[in-house]
DNA sequence: TGTACATCAGTGAACGCGCGTTCACTGATGTAC
DNA sequence: TGTACATCAGTGAACGCGCGTTCACTGATGTAC
């Protein structure tokens, strides 16, 4: 840490020191605590002990400061995906297997950043370097994806997009159902890793992946 | 229809005639719009045509209000999840392809009432009438997996709950991330129907299903 | 090393706005007799 | 059939509140010489 004061403590005077950074974690508390929706600007200002007039300074409107906290989420995103997958080491199986726990665990850890990114109706068009993470992210869940079509009996090999496609909506479809940190959630007689584990491998049976090779014990 | 006003044309007197089920309307008009987070029980009420006292008459706040679309929104999405499903006829196959078409048909159809439902902030746990009801159309949904799942060889029979709890996020998933209306939908180079089809036939064929009794000639 | 100056980042007061909510009220409707 | 009355459903004015936003300002920092 290059900077003098991030934002959470110690006295300060006329000048915050890293007030943008500030703004960004308040964000993400107030997302926390009530949604993207639930967030104002003002409460954001509030909550970093700065003037209401002060944001203005580094975001020309709670949007913008929205788009920030999606796109600083893409990226964790992406990192937390990459990291887990490991181009696919030591085997495509147990590669695969932390991959979708890497993706649960981000949901769940990073609720914030997760309805930032997911429900908090940034727009994706209207920002390319918002999309270009959002791409990257995907990118990593293609690049799984065809890793894994390529081991599919040929002849029964899906679309490796298609099939990327596929565990994004398995993954984020139990992550919005059951695997979130909020009060949404629903009640549960198994985990949400466990329900993805299990659907996941009927999933990849389906595409006719052997048991051995994609077993747990695999 | 027995009322003699329902809210939205002609001109009234002093009574509204019908004001409850207006309010409803008015904030399904608005939450279409503008999401669940941007719709108030002032506009409503504007938009129903009468003063911003009135809705106390029928609505103790706007959270009762946004719990009566979200009940709403599960009768309604029952009734269509049943009458796809009905009771597995001609054969499974056939009605598990209209169950999965008539979730997202509904989803792209009402995406008012799925935010309610499913991204509102609506707290299932306070409301027994509204658990009751969202527990009613996930009983369909277990319905049909009772019947994949019999139809499963022995010894590979995941429960049946499992499966519809599969079944539940897949199809959530591919809806709430391609399959809606609004312009947090994400571009696809196939149609959201195509994908889940897709999806649910490898998911099938998983659970030892076999291609001829669930392909799409089956 | 010191001084003058430009630039930057935050202040605080002010504004208009729409919301949620309350209140005493009043027009309309239904019912008892 | 008519009248008196109770109840119901909506009015409209008012309130306090927090938000978003603007403005002239000022304290702090950096830089040229």
């Amino acid at each position: 840490m290059t900077w003098s004061n991030d934002g959470r403590d110690g006295p300060r005077g006329y000048h915050h020191g890293n007030l943008r950074e500030a703004l960004i974690r308040a964000a993400l508390e107030l997302i926390a605590q009530k949604g993207p929706a639930g967030f104002t600007f003002a409460e954001a200002a509030r909550w970093a002990g700065v003037s209401p007039a002060a944001p203005y300074r580094h975001f020309r409107d709670r949007d913008e400061l929205l788009a920030n906290v999606a796109l600083r989420g893409f990226r964790q995103f992406e990192a937390a995906l990459a990291k887990a997958w490991d181009g696919g080491r030591p085997d495509t199986s147990a590669a695969f297997d932390r991959l979708g726990r890497a993706y649960l665990e981000f949901a769940r850890g990073e609720p914030a950043l997760y309805s930032a990114m997911f429900e908090g109706g940034v727009p994706l068009g209207s920002n390319p370097e918002l999309r270009e993470a959002s791409d990257r992210a995907f990118a990593v869940l293609r690049q799984a994806a065809e890793k894994l079509s390529a081991q599919a009996p040929p002849g029964a090999r899906p679309p490796a997009l298609m099939v990327a496609l596929h565990i994004w909506a398995m993954t984020h479809g139990i992550a919005s159902l059951f695997g979130r940190g909020d009060s949404a959630r629903r009640a549960l007689p198994m985990s949400a890793e466990e329900l993805l584990e299990a659907q996941m491998l009927i999933y990849l049976r389906g595409l006719g992946l052997s048991e051995t090779k994609f077993g747990r014990s695999g």
